[in-house]
Order: structure tokens, then C-alpha cells, then sequence
DNA sequence: CTCACTTCGGTTGTGCACAACTCAATTGCG
DNA sequence: CGCAATTGAGTTGTGCACAACCGAAGTGAG
């Protein structure tokens, strides 16, 4: 019996505990190709969209310009996107991967599979995770 | 229907999206108080032990000293926590909570039931909840 | 057309996370 | 005992999150 922390009840401790090992569990694999957990699932959505804007990507991801221009500041940087301001609407940035970011597609495709076997869990677990972790996002709003 | 992102069947980025949702439930009551949520969890440890090193501050919370010197640095200068090298060990730095700190809290004592009322879940939700976040923690080392 | 209003991306400042490192205190092996 | 190894806390550097703010670009009511 571990000892009492104090912590008990709390689901949003939890939450911020399971999120964070969740997120240790990728860091090798993502180490591996110089990405952070955030950029990599930025890049599924470009990747997803082939072309999306800052302002998109930011409410696929829950995250704002202040989160997403530095992050994709460094992708760019790195040689992973393209960052073009729209010809129509020069408010809005679009953007694209490069063939190098295309590339990097390939290399992390079964990392969602694999590191979700580590955790052993049924298919119906995840059905339920599923569910439960939406519910919590959508009450608060 | 909402668009399709590239997200899906993440795990992972569905932790990292509700987390951050459910602190940001949080950040209103705590932000009253001048506390963060990493802040208010490492004091809800404090409170239950009394008396706490920075190490086994660390083992519940999952955090390591880069992470927690600087945040209890902050918590002292609020005047919230006592920092005292240990006696018979010199290593050893002990936290307790100040007067201040300890009147902290009563005023947050009905936060965490009150802000799992607002996700609208049922106690075997939770229970479920509870269950799949420790698998996942577990399954990380 | 004009001007207030909104939208989009970016910047600044604060506070986590975490790796890598330092250094002093302690421990334990020979 | 002597000294290498370990332990505990702290520092440094990088990269998120997020609030608060900015300025340019677009929008729309009068």
C-alpha cells in the first residue's frame, strides 16, 4: 500500500499525472527525429489537412497563436513546414509540410499503435477513455 | 459532425487536451488566490502531510527538483510555505505550510468536489476514470 | 466612403516540465 | 579509516501554455 499523498479524489491531478507519463512514453521515438509531443501532433493535423492555417490548426489542437507561432517558428526553422501568408486574406499564415516533413510522416505512422499496446489496454477501455476524456474537454467549453 | 483532424484515436493528445481543459476549470478559483494549479497540487500534499521533503514532494507528484525549486522558491516568497534544511541531514530540505498557508486551505476545500460536479459524471464514471488514469500512469514506470 | 469593430497572427512576460549539470552531504565498500 | 559512489536540492537552458497586449488587414453599418 503506497502512502497516502493527499492527491486521492482528484481527477484532474490525475489527468495531469496520466498526461504527462503518457507523454514520457513517445518522448524516445520523438526524440529520435528532434520532435517535441506538441509539434508532432501539430504536424498530424498538417499532415492530416495537407494545408491548414494557423488559426485552424490552433482549434484542432486547443492552443493559441501565442502556443502555436513560436512552435511553428521552430518547425520551419528546422525545415519541416512551409509558412506562406494567404494572396486573398493577408491576415492568415497557411501552412504546408515540406517534402522533408512529408517524410517524417512515414517514420512515426504505427507510434500511436505501438505505444498504445504498452499500455495494455482492451478495446473497450479505449471506447470508454474515449468517451469519458471528450466529455471532460467538452464541459469545459 | 465536426471536421476530421488527424487526431483521432490519440490517446495521448485526448490526455493532453482534457488535462489542460480541466486545469483551466481550475484557474478561475485559483487565480483568486494567486496560485497555479501545479502550485495549489504540490500545497494539497503539503496540507495532508504537514511536513514534507522536497524528494517525496516530488514522488507524489510526479516532479522532479528543476521543477519544484523554482516553484517552491515562489510559494515561499507568497509567504505560503516554510523551507528548512534538515537537522540531522543537511541534504534534506523540509517544507511546511505557514500560517497563511494553512488558512489557504479552507478556502479551497470544496474546489475539487465542486468542479467534478461541473463535468456532470457518475460515481462509476469516475470510478472507471480513476481506474484507466492508473493503468496509464503505471504503464509509464 | 468612413470609421468603429472584428479577426488573425505575432510578441512579451510568467510559470511550469524536463534534461543535463553542479555541488555538498552522506553512505558504504575495502 | 579513506575514498568512490550515491543522494538531495538547486541551477541552467529549451520549449511549451496562457494571459495580455499589439498592429495590420479585413468587415460592415450609416
Amino acid at each position: 500500500m503506497q502512502e497516502s499523498t493527499g492527491l486521492e479524489q482528484m481527477i484532474c491531478f490525475e489527468l495531469y499525472a496520466a498526461s504527462r507519463a503518457m507523454t514520457s512514453l513517445y518522448r524516445p521515438a520523438l526524440d529520435a527525429l528532434g520532435l517535441t509531443y506538441p509539434q508532432y501532433a501539430a504536424l498530424r493535423v498538417i499532415w492530416h489537412r495537407g494545408r491548414v492555417t494557423v488559426r485552424d490548426l490552433g482549434a484542432a489542437l486547443q492552443l493559441d497563436s501565442g502556443t502555436l507561432s513560436p512552435l511553428l517558428k521552430r518547425l520551419e526553422n528546422q525545415g519541416i513546414i512551409h509558412r506562406t501568408r494567404g494572396t486573398d486574406d493577408e491576415r492568415v499564415v497557411w501552412i504546408t509540410p515540406t517534402d522533408k516533413g512529408s517524410e517524417l510522416q512515414h517514420q512515426v505512422a504505427d507510434l500511436p499503435q505501438r505505444l498504445a499496446c504498452a499500455l495494455d489496454l482492451s478495446a473497450e477501455d479505449f471506447a470508454t477513455l474515449h468517451t469519458l476524456l471528450s466529455r471532460i474537454r467538452g464541459a469545459a467549453h
